[in-house]
DNA sequence: GTCAAGCTAGAACGATCGTTCTAGACGACC
DNA sequence: GGTCGTCTAGAACGATCGTTCTAGCTTGAC
């Protein structure tokens, strides 16, 4: 027996995958247990709590993931505007690779929700807090004073979530790369101006 | 009789409220006419082709109004950068005095079906080409070259659908503002460029 | 008064929703 | 070999989904 059911994380993959394609209301338990190959008896003993927890459970393992792909792909670097930038590049592939599937479930999730399961509206928000600390704690190492570099990282988040909007909805990228250029310029520009202040 | 049938654009504004609540798939049309005090056979008379028909509209007219307002907030400002910090500040206000719902059903709806409803991905897709266009021009008139103009829009339009779904979720409206800031340095930033350029 | 057009009313359809429930398969341990 | 906990299997539940359909109401034209 392994350590983690196999049943139990094809379910996880297959709703996260499910999401990204028809959200949290757009997605049936049925087309999920079809999908993870697994039966409603299985979903229910992993998740008695039913589509709330299992959803739950996804929000937070993608958070997780994004978060460390940001990290690893934005530490170690000496030129954190361009790295940004790759940031937004690698999105545009992924985008174009997948036919424009969100590249993550979170933000789609959270917006239909938020108004009516407030567990799942929470669970949300904790990713996102995550997400905009890791930002902020890169640009602070990079420079920025504190303040400064969480609200620029709650920017990034932001100019991310909703570029993912106009790349799916538009199936064009362009848009999204050039947001990536505009963050450049701002965390360049905030930088040059800390640098100034510092002396 | 009036112009406009009553029941009509009861259905639209019901529509649009709910969307803003609970998403596409969250919205039954059992709750649309009961919130318009309408009746099905009413809604299939007016939309034959049922709620997509009647999804469409409602993308068309909420984008619309969006635009106009946009403009009307924008125009005849001699301080760009300024006149859209004040837009994030208005979006903040919204959101507060609304219990975060979501200020507009597009971005949501559209993220939600992109993927399974080809023919409302597409009505999106046009408010969204008549909002970059309406911020291109703007920042056009302001003195950027056409190009920068129309991405510098779409990246404002991103930051505002992604600073939106980040509200929504932390319940919090000062990523918001601190957007709106950041918007208004990039744009100050760009209008100072040109100047540079033109001499 | 008759007629047609525009609109309303809501019952009924088959399909599908999330959830519950019972029955049994499998493996580890005594 | 019997027993217990873990997991699988899928039928069944009542509720609700989007849509269709028939019947009737209202209004203005003739």
């Amino acid at each position: 027996m392994q350590e983690v059911s196999d049943t139990r994380s094809r379910i996880v993959t297959a709703t996260t995958e499910l999401f990204r394609r028809r959200g949290f209301n757009g997605t049936s338990l049925k087309e999920i247990t079809t999908a993870a190959n697994a039966t409603t008896g299985s979903l229910y003993h992993f998740w008695p709590g039913g589509k709330d927890e299992l959803t739950a459970e996804v929000l937070a393992t993608s958070g997780a993931v994004y978060r460390e792909f940001f990290e690893a792909m934005v530490n170690d670097t000496n030129n954190p505007g361009q790295a940004i930038a790759d940031f937004f590049a690698g999105g545009s592939e992924i985008l174009e690779s997948t036919d424009f599937i969100d590249p993550c479930p979170i933000g789609g999730v959270a917006r239909e929700v938020a108004s009516t399961h407030d567990g799942l509206r929470q669970a949300a928000h904790a990713v996102f807090d995550g997400w905009i600390e890791a930002a902020g704690a890169f640009l602070q190492r990079c420079g920025l004073d504190a303040d400064e570099a969480r609200e620029l990282g709650a920017t990034l988040v932001a100019t991310i979530e909703g570029g993912f909007v106009l790349a799916r909805t538009t199936r064009d990228t362009a848009a999204f790369t050039a947001s990536g250029r505009h963050m450049q310029l701002l965390i360049d520009a905030a930088l040059a101006d800390a640098r100034t202040r510092v002396g």
